[in-house]
RNA sequence: GGUCCGUUCGUCUAGGGGUUAGGACGUAUCCCUUUCACGGAUAAAACACGGGUUCGAUUCCCGUACGGACUACCA
């Protein structure tokens, strides 16, 4: 029988969530939807002294701001709740106790001081790997070493303990990652992790593999950080008699900087010019500001279409997709191996791309708002005007703002360089005329309007346009370059161009 | 150091025993345009190296190199 597919992203609270967590987060979804299943949110709070308060609501925000919300989650319970393991500390200790009476796990006693004796005292004998295992285990202090009593005694009089897994001296572990195919780790080099710390909680590794499969979890994409640990997690389930139910695992290729090398971390934030989260962050403790990719205005449909690339692919040349689109082909198989450089300068193209497509309406609610930010109210009518002119020309919705400014505040300067190329007297000639003409102009001043009045002053002032052409541009806006003269005319209005023409020619003198 | 994972243009990648090794971003040039962008076109640009296997290897195998992850009572 086929079990309904359940995927689960299991983030734990301790800062902002990055975007590598987001990708992982992503794919999950994706697969989930694909197959027709689930896809839960749990938080892994195991860990109290790094807890970090907003965390979590950091967390729920940024996948809402994407649209890849959890089926199940704190917020959302399904029938398996709680969600965060904090709330799920009871039920842990049963199944720690569960391997011990089975004899696959015991009790430790060892001090952080005798562990880091052990340590030095492995170093020094140059074992290569210093670590708590099948040999050194006969020499610390727990319940395989201790006599029954000893140990009992211990734990009734409140002994700190850990509950360590006796990992089996000699065995094959393998698995059959989704991406990577067969992995086979020999059990002689790994540790007696420890699975119930002294404060009661219980480590990552045994968290994990009782809430997933609590919570019936049949598959577990997860970060490549985890291959090292994920045969650690096979010996466990089938310590616990459950393998018939173990989830497979796809173990996803990192996000490295894209510079240099190394995993992309939370470090590197704004240093490398762009944020590594999604959403802006100040760290509650230090009060360090982290920037978002929503706050630097990527669009979360763009931003997600980039990010579901850095390490998976459709087959096929298409380059955009919805995420409708991107449920509908995307598959683990078509999950690359290698790690993924990232680079920012497609974000942007994906950016430029999304706002291509988005209707001007919808691209106003920008402009007019930030606009407003800077006490100044744009009518709606003038938004779309300035927003089709500009559609094709930014690469972020504020750019609208910052790229209007020229339309909103007449010239006071004027590109010296533009003017000493173009500024001629022709140009004042024609501009003289044309103001002359546009002071005798009524009705509504359309791009046409403008246009063909333009063409005509030049006739009869016998100008070639081509010719003056850059100097007009210069006169209305300052600037050698710009969008469509014509249109930002029309915005303007054919009292403004008057008005700036004749600041123009006062200001603007002819060398020649 | 040890264990594990990886390696196709600068970047993201397709492909896979015989291909002109394909696409996208970026870069350059041209076209369009009364400018700048957009758009269109073109170009430069890659199979890490060495051995096998094979008629033939970028593709399969083994090494080497390089890169990465992990190596906590963190996840």
């Amino acid at each position: 029988m086929t079990r309904e597919v359940r995927v689960r992203f299991a983030p734990s609270p301790t800062g902002a969530l990055h975007i590598g967590g987001v990708r992982t987060a992503l794919y999950n979804y994706l697969f989930a939807r694909k197959m027709g299943g689930k896809f839960l949110l749990r938080i892994e709070d195991t860990d109290q002294t790094r807890f970090v308060p907003g965390a979590e609501d950091y967390i729920r925000e940024s996948l809402d701001w994407l649209g890849i919300t959890p089926d199940e989650s704190p917020w959302k319970p399904g029938s398996v709740a709680p969600y965060r393991q904090s709330e799920r500390k009871e039920m842990y200790m049963q199944y720690a106790l569960d391997l011990v009476n089975k004899g696959h796990a015991y009790y430790a006693f060892d001090t952080a001081e005798e562990l880091e004796a052990m340590r030095e005292r492995l170093t020094a004998a140059r074992v290569v790997q210093p670590q708590y295992n099948s040999i050194t285990r006969t020499q610390m202090k727990n319940s395989l070493t201790l006599s029954k009593d000893e140990a009992a005694t211990r734990l009734a009089s409140g002994d700190p303990y850990v509950i360590r897994i006796k990992i089996p001296l000699k065995e094959d572990v393998r698995l059959n990652d989704m991406i990577r195919g067969w992995v086979l780790v020999h059990s002689s080099t790994l540790d007696d992790k420890v699975l119930m710390k002294s404060d009661g909680m219980p480590t990552y590794h045994l968290a994990n593999i009782v809430d997933d499969h609590l919570m019936g979890i049949t598959h577990v994409i997860r970060g490549e950080e985890w291959l090292p640990s994920a045969p650690l997690h096979v010996l466990l389930y089938k310590f616990f008699g459950w393998e018939d139910t173990m989830p497979q695992f796809a173990h996803l290729p990192l996000l490295l900087k894209p510079d240099g090398n190394g995993k992309l971390s939370k470090r590197d934030g704004d240093k490398l010019g762009f944020p590594v989260f999604p959403l802006n962050w100040t760290d509650p403790f230090t009060q360090e500001k982290a920037s978002g990719f929503r706050e630097q205005g990527y669009l979360p449909d763009a931003f997600l279409n980039f990010l579901v690339f850095l390490g998976w692919n459709p087959g096929d040349e298409r380059e955009i997709f919805s995420l409708e689109e991107l449920v509908e082909a995307f598959s683990i198989e078509r999950i690359g191996k290698a790690g993924t450089k990232f680079d920012i300068a497609k974000a942007k193209w994906y950016n430029e791309q999304y706002i291509r497509t988005k209707p001007n309406e919808e691209l106003a609610q920008f402009l007019i708002a930030n606009a407003k930010a800077d006490g100044i109210t744009i009518p709606q009518e003038k938004a779309l005007a300035i927003i089709s002119l500009l559609k094709d020309r930014v690469t972020f919705p504020s750019d609208f703002w910052r790229d209007s400014q020229f339309i909103m505040t007449a010239p006071k300067d004027f590109d010296q360089e533009v003017a000493s190329k173009k500024w001629n007297a022709d140009a004042g000639k024609l501009l003289t005329a044309y103001a002359a003409a546009l002071d005798t102009f009524h009705g509504p001043f359309e791009a046409g309007d403008a246009k063909m009045l333009l063409e005509k002053t030049a006739e009869s002032e016998g100008i070639k346009l081509g010719k003056v052409m850059q100097a007009v541009r210069l006169a209305i806006t300052g600037m050698g370059a710009g969008p469509d003269l014509m249109q930002v005319f029309a915005i303007l209005g054919s009292a403004e161009v008057a008005k700036r023409i004749r600041y123009a020619l006062t200001t603007l003198t002819v060398v020649s």
